[in-house]
DNA sequence: AATTCTGTTGCTATTATAGCACCATGTTGG
DNA sequence: CCAACATGGTGCTATAATAGCAACAGAATT
């Protein structure tokens, strides 16, 4: 997958850009590289070019925060890909048929999951984008569905050495929900159950690029009739040209 | 602006990423190289980089695609900077106000404008986000707004010796422009006059970073009428704490 | 005033990248 | 069917760009 002549540069510098979008609060450069674990003068130079491009923004504290393009790569990107676009009736539609219960569209990235589009019963439509940040995927259905995509291999190199949250037993206790998920076609995670509350989710897109999921109180009796549910209106996202 | 040691591999690494976010389809390597004159060794290498990280996407064809790490930082800088947050129920309450008008929220990045949110009476509320790409700033009120935010030089660089949308005159009518808009603590921009069509908007934060707009049929009457309510709304959206 | 942060730069050894030449594969068209 | 020409990708080494120490100025804290 890494090209013969890996980018050090770049890697490192989409690293600071991700930090400062999830810091939430402007961030300072030193500290930032102590939370990289980067040279400090190295993280400097990668944050002002970075400035300099208007994708990152200092304020008047030199503190960095995010700048218009990085605003203008969010939104070209959700646009760019019509993913989003194609999903958002779709994703309407299932909170009119089950008003009761969470609506969820999220992506993987490594071991986490991000929320698209996170609508709970009281939410308005609109303001269900970018509304939360990322979360650990071993514990998310979007998660396990995304996950139960990959080889066991892969799986495994991501979590290897590593507390799994949701599965303090450790990696074989993670591979054996993997497997469930995969032979029902849907990931159920519990998250209690007193009160019961689960999530359930299905991927999109061939290869799988993303996962829509309910949440919510008893999702027990019908589990099979919301797959059902998640798999129709997977179909109607995934794009008619296959990519 | 820039630091005393830029790094070209970052600034060359992330145009690829804008590139393939703007280009809407799936793009191939030595295509891209070509539309931003890059070697093409040096463009697969950063591509294949952004791509084993995830930022990109190869399809079957081994054509890049926005890929889930776009999506993750999309939705988290959308949510790490609260601005979008705060300005969907400001913008949500304009609709309401002025049902027959075009509401809209965009960035200025360059010489062009990239809207978080355009919604048009039609549009479903959810919809309105991440709809549109990028659009001429000198030809959108919103960038005429923030572009009257920057100095004369910073202007003058960035339009000198180019063709400048809607001001075919040259800069002497830009910078004109500018300064009514100066002047007039907004911008109004006129697509058409028959039938009568245009924008008008005022900036957001300070210093500014976005801009909001009302657009429709004949705003020439109550101009002022309009710069009042976008101004108040605009104080709403401005974050307590001045960042 | 002294101390310790911070952001930033200058400098040069060292290292990572540039880009040619090349290969494998796929597509077009005679 | 087989040129002819695309494409994505890699190996190699000269070369240019970065790494990171040392240092400085300014803020904040003591």
């Amino acid at each position: 997958m890494l090209p013969a002549q890996p980018n050090q540069s770049l890697i490192d510098g989409v690293r600071c850009l991700q930090a400062v979008a999830t810091a939430g609060v402007p961030i300072g450069g030193r500290e930032l590289a102590r939370r990289l674990e980067m040279e400090p003068t190295r993280a400097n130079r990668l944050l002002k070019t970075l400035a300099a491009q208007g994708f990152l923004h200092q304020d008047g504290d030199r503190k960095y925060q995010p700048g218009a393009g990085m605003h203008v790569l969010a939104a070209q990107s959700l646009h760019g890909s019509g993913m989003l676009q194609r999903a958002l009736p779709v994703l309407a539609r299932l909170r009119r048929r089950r008003p009761a219960l969470i609506v969820a569209l999220g992506v993987l990235w490594h071991d986490q999951v991000s929320y698209l589009y996170h609508a709970d019963p009281q939410t308005p439509p609109h303001q269900a984008i970018g509304r939360l940040g990322a979360y650990p995927a071993s514990i998310s259905s979007i998660g396990m569905a995304l996950l139960a995509t990959r080889d066991d291999a892969e799986i495994r190199d991501l979590y290897r050495g590593r507390i799994i949250p949701g599965h303090p037993e450790g990696l074989g206790s993670l591979m054996g929900a993997i497997r469930t998920a995969r032979r029902r076609g849907f990931a159920h995670v519990v998250e209690s159950e007193n009160p019961p509350h689960s999530t359930l989710a299905v991927t999109v897109g061939v290869p799988a690029e993303a996962a829509i999921a309910f949440a919510g109180h008893s999702l027990f009796p019908d589990a099979e009739t919301l797959a059902v549910l998640l798999r129709q209106a997977s179909l109607e996202i995934t794009p008619p040209t296959t990519g």
